[in-house]
DNA sequence: TAAAATTACGAAATCGGTTTCGTGTTAACA
DNA sequence: TGTTAACACGAAACCGATTTCGTAATTTTA
């Protein structure tokens, strides 16, 4: 790279000091009409740009959120940082991302990365691994570290630090709701192992809206995918028994449960019913199209972003965190038309 | 944030000179053991971590890639950006990333943004709006300051850097002679307005194998989507004509088409072919499930990363710019199956 | 005309590190 | 015993900005 103009350089070469160049480039009222036009012209002319850097130290602050994704190529993660980007931009922050990749150690390098004064925040949506162990001394240190911390979507109860949600318990209800009102009454579930927390909420509101329907869940027709094995494989065994719709928490078991019904010949939506979760491109072409609960990926980040911020420039207030629950839509498409 | 601790902390406290911590922390052979051992357990014991905003001034280097997407809620660029950030990280580095959304305005200031010194050089896929423009003065400014910089995908032929593009010509000859030795000769082409210069190659592949096999292409059957405007409308007239198959030049404009057909009444892939491009979930979960051109979107990214980190490493050699050329392959699936 | 106020600028500290060079103390050697 | 070398550490410069404070020169005021 081309060595870059500074103020010494500008300062040097016009026979002043560093520090009448820089009053001079903000227009201070300390410096004469005569020296800031030279100063600036010269400035301009040579394109000088202030070192970002310098003002970082200096300013002790970064202007930049750090975020740390599971994943990216992912309809959900990628709505959400789009709304990371929105709302940061607004406010004159910069991104710097990261990905899990969903696995616990590099969550932890990566935070580690961040948290060492390139950003002035840290945005997480937490690795299925790391839920699975449990280990989250890495965000209990950031915490004591007291560097402002946002968690969204995939959130850890115990760490005290505000976040973002999807009503999950609500769209599970919202969900199964509509199926019932639809008229199915034996609705299989295809959701994730328990430690993904979010598949656990959605379960509960499955149930919940069974019950109120006085049907009883039935441990056959809820399958929890174990995605290290094949997952058509897995659903394909609750298709072996009778069921009227399926209620998938994501968009992939969703397709593939479609697969498999019209495998095995069923109609949809009249022999069976089908509800996905995240509303990407797949429900939304796909033949027939598929019911989903939208989940506001980038009203989501929007709001992570901006809570994030206004804990960066308020650090004087006391901490008290907040859960903001982001109330998801039922999109109602072919795969659940009325009988 | 906490005040976090520092080298002149530890040095006030220990009752040593800054120049020995820094020293002990680093194993010099100046400190004498019990020195270090003191110092390091300090370190330690108060979690010490070195300011990398102190260190990048110093060196004069950040670690930090920029990039710039046009859009990130969509399968190619998600799958780019995995890939640069695979690339980054095994060289130690990180991530800014900006999102154009299609507009030159947008993306002046966001390389105005990574060009301050908060990175190391910049990856760039260029906005629509831009290539439409004309204007890329922007990108000119950098080559000057001799920032390094990458294009890919969507690049710029008057700007000297270098560059990692898919063999779009290839593809599209590829796809129309998939479609051509499956007995097709009515091949609709569903294109970009000819700014976006991928559009233009993929016809001139599209036209290379029409050529080939001594059919005249038809322009009545061959229509650029402006996105302003509804995309259905406009493949509906191509579908007014009397064709065989479609190809089309993204995922969307496919699964679209592959909508109207449907409604129409044609059966796919016997009526009509229907082939697209960025192997997206789209393609793979559609019934029937669509043959794409799959970019190796991830493959691109560690390209492009790779060539910015060796420019940034070495700058020392003299400037040649480097064009990768990505090849592209076929992912035959249902909607082409041989009649 | 002397005192006070204003103008226009520079010196130096600061942000948090690294690194070069110098120096006092001790040990080894002739 | 005088010289030299090794050892262990500190002072200060540097990266590129900002900002406080001090001050000489000029202008205003009493």
């Amino acid at each position: 790279m081309k060595q870059k103009i500074t103020i010494k350089t500008i300062a040097k070469e016009l026979g002043v000091s560093t520090s009448t160049v820089s009053k001079a480039l903000k227009d201070s009222h300390e410096i004469s009409k005569e020296t800031k036009e030279r100063i600036q012209a010269y400035a301009n002319h040579y394109n000088y740009k202030p070192n970002h850097l310098a003002l970082q130290l200096r300013n002790q602050k970064t202007k930049v959120i750090g975020v740390i994704l599971p994943k990216i190529v992912h309809h959900f993660f990628s709505t959400v940082i789009k709304g990371i980007e929105d709302g940061a931009n607004k406010k004159g922050y910069n991104l710097m991302v990261c990905f899990s990749n969903e696995s616990y150690k590099k969550e932890v390098e990566n935070l580690k990365v961040l948290s060492n004064g390139s950003v002035d925040g840290i945005i997480v949506s937490v690795a299925s691994e790391t839920l699975k162990n449990k280990d989250f001394s890495h965000f209990s240190g950031l915490i004591s570290e007291e560097i402002p911390l946002v968690l969204f979507d995939r959130v850890i109860n115990d760490i005290l630090c505000d976040k973002v949600v999807v009503d999950d318990v609500g769209a599970g209800y919202k969900a199964t709701q509509h199926l019932l009102e639809n008229g199915r009454k034996k609705i299989a579930l295809i959701t994730t192992p328990d430690h993904v927390n979010v598949g656990l909420l959605r379960r509960q509101g499955y149930e919940k809206a069974l019950i109120e329907s006085y049907i009883k869940a039935d441990n056959d027709i809820i399958v929890k995918i174990d995605e290290k094995q094949s997952i058509t494989q897995q659903i394909e065994k609750v298709f072996d028994h009778d069921i009227d719709a399926v209620f998938a928490v994501n968009e992939i078991y969703a397709a593939k449960s479609m697969r498999i019904a019209k495998k095995r010949g069923l109609k949809i939506p009249e022999d069976i019913a089908i509800i996905g979760f995240t509303d990407g491109l797949i429900s939304e072409y796909s033949s027939p199209s598929i019911t989903t609960i939208a989940q506001h990926g980038f009203t989501m980040g929007k709001q992570a972003v901006e809570l994030l911020i206004e804990r960066i420039e308020n650090e004087t207030e006391e901490f008290k965190p907040k859960k903001i629950v982001i109330s998801s839509d039922l999109k109602v498409r072919e795969s659940t038309k009325t009988l």
